[in-house]
DNA sequence: CTCCGTCCGTACCAATCAGTACATTACATA
DNA sequence: TATGTAATGTACTGATTGGTACGGACGGAG
């Protein structure tokens, strides 16, 4: 028995995937156990608020890679246009032009959005707010900038469920190029 | 027992209700009875094949009404400017400015796509095709009117993430506001 | 009034659910 | 090499899952 030690850290992609792929309701522990290749021993034993802390974690783990990759470079970096150019990029290599789907949106349709309140609407109001700040340091008037930013981050998440649905992601890839145009990048 | 008699058209709505809040996964059998009043006798009478044709039953009837109000009208209506203008008015009434989810976009993210996936597809495609041609007929280019009627499918579909996931039906009110100046109507 | 198919409530089923308990193993440190 | 803690597998729990079986109640047709 107990082959390999593990680390908590290690887990919280394969766990991501899961509830991206089923939802917080789909991902039983029978699936997480396959996925990660982890006994429930190990799994309680990392998380032992079960899987609520998992999907916890695995939205912080998602939180702190947007805000390290999208959220903070959209606020600080020099050159506004460029962030925003990158962040177009990052979020079409995030989600895998189409392909791969939003935990967090996933997590807002449906009940579960109640259980994860704070994190959901922090994630989307931060992303939100970065790249209206963007925009504004890039010459939009502030009122410009809020209403496209705000029309980018929905934009994502319904060409994630158009191209979902149609299971085609250059509904995806056409949606970016809108949005490139529409951002001024 | 048996007190009422209903038919199974009756039941649908309740029945997408419960799928919408809760996704198929989540809908158990025990929140359908309880929201539907329905035991399982009545409901394994109508739907004999089980949580599995329920979904398929509610998908139809939500299909029936998007194709009788939205795209028919789409379509056919003599006044395409029009047609699209309710079509926005419209929109907005059934997802009651951004406080009811979609059902379908609901399936279309998650596992559940797979068992459902024609009727999936074929709602967005349909709504696209139907939005498309009504702006072909209001004068603008094919392929700009393709581009179009993508973008506003699923700008509405984002903008039911987005304003649920921050809880401000707001999101929902501007982002069919943009839309109605982007189809020009 | 009788009868029959539709409708319905309840008891039941095996399977699966999330979670707990605990003994055993792995491993870093001393 | 000894020892304590972290990590792990397994067996178990009670509750809930979707689904079936079936007997009884309903209401229209005759």
């Amino acid at each position: 028995m107990a082959k390999i030690v593990h680390e908590r850290e290690d887990v919280l992609p394969a766990l991501g995937e899961v509830f991206r792929e089923h939802g917080f309701e789909g991902a039983s522990l029978a699936i997480i156990q396959a996925r990660t290749g982890l006994g429930k021993g190990s799994l309680y034993h990392f998380f032992p608020g079960g899987k609520a802390e998992m999907a916890k974690a695995v939205l912080a783990h998602i939180d702190r890679w947007f805000e390290d990759e999208i959220y903070r470079p959209l606020r600080e970096d020099e050159d506004a246009r460029a962030a925003i150019a990158r962040m177009l990029a990052s979020t079409d290599a995030y989600f895998r032009s189409g392909n791969r789907v939003c935990v967090v949106g996933v997590f807002a349709l449906g009940e579960t959005r109640e259980r994860f309140a704070f994190a959901v609407a922090d994630y989307f109001a931060r992303w939100r707010e970065a790249l209206r700040d963007a925009l504004v340091r890039a010459g939009h008037p502030p009122e410009e900038a809020a209403d496209l930013s705000e029309d980018a981050v929905l934009t994502i998440q319904g060409a994630l469920v158009l191209s979902r649905a149609v299971k085609d992601t250059a509904v995806f890839t056409r949606a970016l190029a809108r949005l490139k145009t529409r951002l001024g990048v």
